[in-house]
DNA sequence: GAGCTGACTAAGCGCTTGCTCAGCATGGTG
DNA sequence: CACCATGCTGAGCAAGCGCTTAGTCAGCTC
């Protein structure tokens, strides 16, 4: 059905220290399927349980409620999504190669983890005050990671824009936005699209010389 | 408590073909900040009822279901959207010019109309299957316009792409996701994030001499 | 003033929701 | 063998949902 590689986010049973098991990971699997496609509200709790194959009732042994599932859905996406900025951002070479690979990687993995990308990005209103406070710190964190680079591609003399925050929203909403469009019938594979939208983005921050 | 100038939308008493009283224009406005705060499904009959002054059964008088309210809210949303779209690309001036009037509209109003913005964007799958295939083919119209102007830039020489139809899709992402984003405590107004967003999308596309 | 209409309300129906609980099977341990 | 922890199910509860119904009332017409 889905492409979304899950399993990424949330190691199974071998070891690690918030390694979890199976029927907790199947549950986990079908809330994401659920709530990109229907949303959070119109997601039922035995919708989830039927798809991990369970009655209802199984659902609280693994999680404390419906919300519990959707605030370890959003925490985990966004700290995935993090993680990735940052190594991008941290990597080798100057500001432009290392935006160009932010780009690239950032747009691939909306368009792969779409519906992970969805649930994380469009059902943050459904989240718990307390899970909300941990999540909106990740997205600042992501944010800030993005206004550094361009600011360092600034000072460098590679970039050239009038506001550095205006120009960080710019490229952070093109990623996002692809989750909310992106499906399997799309014409341009995730990499493709990642490669695309690096030289659309170099070219929106005045990288000279990034034609085509 | 919202900026968004409803009124645009829906005409209200004096004259008009589709004019409407003004207690069903106060249920459109109730149902349009609602759902855009909470979501379709989160919004209950009573919310929309009480947030318009009226007993719940009040609103079966003018519509025939809460899907009836969204569906009139996307399908006029998508329609004045549209309108926009289409006056700016058969404005005046060369492909530049008449694509930097589209995207400062389009994005100022996806700041300024953000309520509505965010319900006729974000909230298509919880419309009736009738009412998605209407607003489905206005979305497709307003695709088209974008690439259209993008393929007489590139025929005009004014224009470098590697594909349009993938940034057709950037320019009309960019724009959308001003909704989801943009608040009354964005430090830019509509006006000046539309002017910069204007520059950056003909940077991305590549319009010689887009600097600053 | 009788008769009618359109906008509205109080009450509530039938159903679905998130979640609970008593009990059952399984398999490891003494 | 008895014991018990673990993972699960079937049945179901209280609350809340979209929507309906019967009836009220102001204002218009003749």
């Amino acid at each position: 059905m889905t492409s979304t590689p899950i399993a990424d986010l949330w190691p199974t049973l071998p070891g690690g220290a918030d390694a979890r098991p199976e029927a907790a990971y199947r549950l986990l699997q079908a809330a994401v399927e659920s709530f990109a496609e229907r949303g959070f509200h119109a997601t039922t709790t035995r919708d989830i349980a039927t798809a991990a194959g369970m009655s209802p009732a199984a659902l609280y042994i693994h999680y404390p409620s419906k919300a519990a599932l959707l605030a370890e859905i959003s925490r985990a996406g966004h700290a995935a999504t993090l993680e990735l900025v940052r190594t991008a951002a941290a990597g080798e070479g100057d500001p432009v190669a290392r935006m160009r690979r932010l780009v690239e990687e950032f747009t691939s993995w909306h368009a792969r983890a779409r519906t992970v990308g969805r649930v994380v990005n469009y059902e943050l209103h459904a989240l718990p005050q307390d899970a909300y406070g941990v999540v909106a710190a990740l997205r600042l964190d992501i944010e800030r990671e993005v206004t550094a680079l361009i600011e360092a591609g600034v000072a460098a003399g590679a970039f050239e824009v009038a506001e550095v925050r205006t120009a960080a929203r710019a490229v952070t909403s093109l990623g996002i936005d692809v989750s909310r469009w992106y499906t399997d019938r799309s014409s341009e594979t995730p990499e493709e699209l990642g490669r695309r939208y690096g030289e659309l983005v170099l070219r929106m921050l005045g990288a000279p010389g990034a034609a085509l």
